[in-house]
DNA sequence: CTGTTAGCGCTTTCAG
DNA sequence: CTGAAAGCGCTAACAG
């Protein structure tokens, strides 16, 4: 194709990024018409439009995805905001959410708030700035209520909350049905009539914890069972408190998070107590294959969780009635040491 | 304010978002000086400036980053492209890139590949229709060279690898010295006068396996040695095969990875041969606390990489010359069960 | 069937 | 000191 040489001998096409108004002074046609051929309009004449086409590939044509979408007022971005990249559960989360936001042909922007309200409110405010399509949000610790998510409202801006989140109405939740199974867990617990028991919880602002509690709290059936309920954000804090507990006699251990099963678990090894203490609690199994020791746990699986809440989103991006509401993802109490992490 | 209500009496800013026009409308003047305004152009007069400035800040004016970013012909975005979100490791290499990206004020969109080169191909088609300013790349398994990447170098986007790479010039890479710590490995080894020993590398096609592989074999000088190059991709495929090394009586073995190690202490325990058996590898020395067991291990701090590596390429966006270099992370081997994970 | 035109929100010459 | 106008790359009425 002569045309191609417009600008010189030289194969312009792998010099700059080229865009419609060179192939359409190439071909010697409008920018709208091989705007038009290229997505296949009915309009354009067979011929012509395998002309366009085939330029485009010779020369690598890829439309500018950011001025198409700031063309369409859309930026086929979504933003996932969430406190840290935690090694349990989040990677597999953020896996489950890259699934479906590849299917959906987006991208992600991934926003750390490193547990800050601060830096929760910035990243809306980036998204916002970015024109994202949607958010996915895992709130930090300090974050103790919604009005910040407002302007998300204004700008009709679609919010999926998951894994962390507060007692709310008006948004659209992925979580797991914590009150029931921290009962279940409670109630487990019972059959092994211990009569000193400890529940670990993560940090006293989340819902989570707070749901996690209530449940344990009313699986205990027995009056004469001594529950002490304990805050830990860390495996360390949990050890701590746990040696602290064992010394007290306490041998039953319900611990809400991996993370603090983990303390749990080194404080029992490190008191040689690992076959006379009772450990039961909320995990994806991923990090019980490092502990060589079997426990009872609720499997909650984080990309289920990252898929679903995608999903969600989508939904709620497509639909034009905004409606909100509540996913509980199912889940039940298996015994690991359970499967490899997969790769 | 009268200005405000020039759409009526409610107050528009929690209605839609605010653009400079809706400024120069409702003061009366154009869109230009608003937008000098904002950004302190000292042609502005200082009344008239905090007139605006004082009307922004009341209908939370934002600039739409897409409309700044297209204007300018650059997206304030990097590309970060990965292979999937392993748990150990590379939630910390994330760590500490966002933190040099945010230092920086851009945003970063992510692109796992799977291990696939095909997605890794399309991955970096997209950040090129993005209009990322540059690239993070750490190679899939299946990647052989670096072909793919000339796009890059036409379009002047600056690319730096990290973690997975192959032998190749002309691009910047973050490292650690796998052979030279590969080699300080064997030396470990040798110390121990074991007979039998087994070094497990990652997958055959990665330079970091053939480093760390040549590494180790220059460090064993024994020659009555006998060595088993191992090659295993997950924890399972590694348990499996130091279980039947271990029943050939290998006592010695070389991880190169957070993966394998794992995999191997795991038949260690399987077999009861915990204290019969010298383990010593690569790790970030995150997963060796769930070990329950303390191992010589190469340390290599995924934040530290993975902040080097993002300081690197906004050097590279800076910067008008484009020159590549190859940056060494230090290391040293240490005897863990060491720090816990940081909350 | 194809071209012209206007415009997404913003910046930046160039005038005045 | 301020305004008018052009344009980044693309799309979609509206014409013809």
């Amino acid at each position: 194709l002569a045309n191609i040489n417009l600008f010189g001998d030289q194969d312009i096409s792998v010099m700059i990024k080229i865009t419609i108004k060179d192939l359409a002074k190439m071909l010697k046609v409008s920018p709208s018409t091989i705007s038009r051929a290229l997505k296949d309009h009915p309009d354009i004449g067979q011929e012509l439009k395998t002309r366009i086409k085939n330029l485009a590939k010779e020369l690598n044509y890829s439309p500018n995805s950011m001025a198409v979408n700031f063309r369409k007022g859309k930026s086929k971005l979504i933003g996932v905001i969430l406190p840290k990249f935690y090694r349990n559960f989040i990677p597999d989360v953020i896996d489950g959410i890259s699934f479906v936001v590849d299917e959906n042909q987006y991208q992600m922007i991934i926003l750390p708030t490193n547990d800050l309200l601060s830096k929760e409110k910035d990243a809306i405010q980036k998204c916002c700035d970015y024109c994202v399509d949607g958010i996915l949000l895992a709130l930090s610790n300090e974050t103790v209520d919604l009005g910040h998510l407002k302007i998300l409202d204004d700008l009709e801006i679609p919010v999926v909350l998951f894994d962390k989140s507060i007692e709310t109405d008006g948004y659209t939740q992925v979580l797991i049905d914590d009150r029931l199974m921290a009962e279940r867990c409670a109630q487990k617990m019972e059959q092994k009539s211990i009569s000193k028991v400890a529940a670990f919880l993560g940090h006293e602002n989340l819902t989570i914890s707070k749901r996690r509690k209530d449940g344990f709290q009313s699986g205990i059936l027995n009056e004469h069972t001594q529950v002490h309920y304990v805050h830990a954000t860390s495996s360390a804090e949990a050890k701590e408190k746990a040696l602290t507990l064992m010394e007290q006699g306490v041998s039953g251990f319900f611990g809400m998070s991996d993370e603090v099963l983990v303390g749990i678990l080194a404080a029992a090894k490190a008191q040689n107590k690992i076959n006379e203490t009772y450990v039961i609690g909320f995990s994806d199994g991923k990090t019980i294959p490092f502990l060589h020791e079997e426990i009872d746990y609720v499997h909650h699986d984080g990309k289920e969780i990252g898929e679903t809440a995608a999903r969600l989103l989508f939904d709620l991006i497509k639909s034009p009635e905004k409606i909100s509401k509540v996913i509980q993802v199912n889940t039940e109490i298996v015994r690991g040491k359970l499967e490899w992490p997969k790769k």
